[in-house]
DNA sequence: CTGGGTGCAAAGGCTTTGCAGTGGT
DNA sequence: ACCACTGCAAAGCCTTTGCACCCAG
């Protein structure tokens, strides 16, 4: 599904800025943080304003076209929700890269939750370390 | 252990600051951000600074006194990291409850990523929903 | 044409920092 | 006495908001 027919199908109108936002976390291999993804928004549609990034992120996000990760130190990080379904983050310290993981921890979780009446609407897994490349760099075993 | 004592463990001054910081967190029963810290702690010692809330929650967190949690929505939460040894939680969006959970992740984790070369150092999981005293106030099955 | 969407500017909230003075050991 | 620690005030950063204009449907 191309971006156009993403937004149409959310009853949302189809802006040069939301195309751009979509095509900047589509294009990207890895979450950006808001301002992050600011920048890359402008070299595509220089221009475009804060505010209409942030206003847009809460919309895509309430809308379930995107994946909020908390960050370690504050702040967030976005990802477009692809189709391969729901997965988490390993996240580098050394680099930054963030490489997804099919495990979900909820899994296990969820029965045991329910027995005990509570009702999970969303939840929060990252990992944060060291990847191999980053370990030798930082000379670390 | 006392409070003093975990301090000179650690090999930082006891000072009233320090002190009223952890006294309130030891008395709280759920986690605390940093400002909802600050406040408590301005009852048990009026004139304390924002700031000195701030750069205690880094040292007690570095030293490992502590623990902290991302929040849905920016901020983090606090705790005093007690002997019970390591947990997750489940945070109620109704009432703010945190339900400490003993399952951790990591366990089924840790040795895909040592094979993968990835040496994971922090983590963080939590899960947010609604009790079952919220669902009844909402009025959700 | 009509309301959702945007830009602009300003305010807001939380957190960090520099500096001088204080107090724990 | 020394240096970690604190208070104060200011700055910093990211994010949100009000308002007028604009453009997608």
């Amino acid at each position: 599904m191309n971006i156009d027919e993403m937004l149409k199908q959310k009853q949302l109108k189809v802006t040069p800025q939301r195309k751009a936002i979509l095509t900047v976390l589509e294009r990207s291999e890895s979450v950006l943080s808001a301002q992050e993804l600011f920048r890359e928004v402008l070299e595509l549609l220089p221009g475009t304003n804060f505010s209409t990034i942030y206003r847009n992120l809460d919309t895509l996000l309430s809308r379930g076209l995107l994946c909020r990760i908390p960050r370690e130190n504050g702040g967030d990080l976005y990802e477009i929700r692809r189709e391969e379904g729901h997965h988490h983050h390993v996240i580098c310290k050394g680099c930054g890269a963030s490489i997804p993981v099919d495990f979900c921890p909820m899994e296990t979780l969820n029965c045991q939750l329910e027995e005990y009446g509570f009702t999970p609407t969303e939840h929060h897994f990252e990992v944060y370390g060291l990847c191999s490349k980053c370990k030798k760099q930082h000379r670390i075993p």
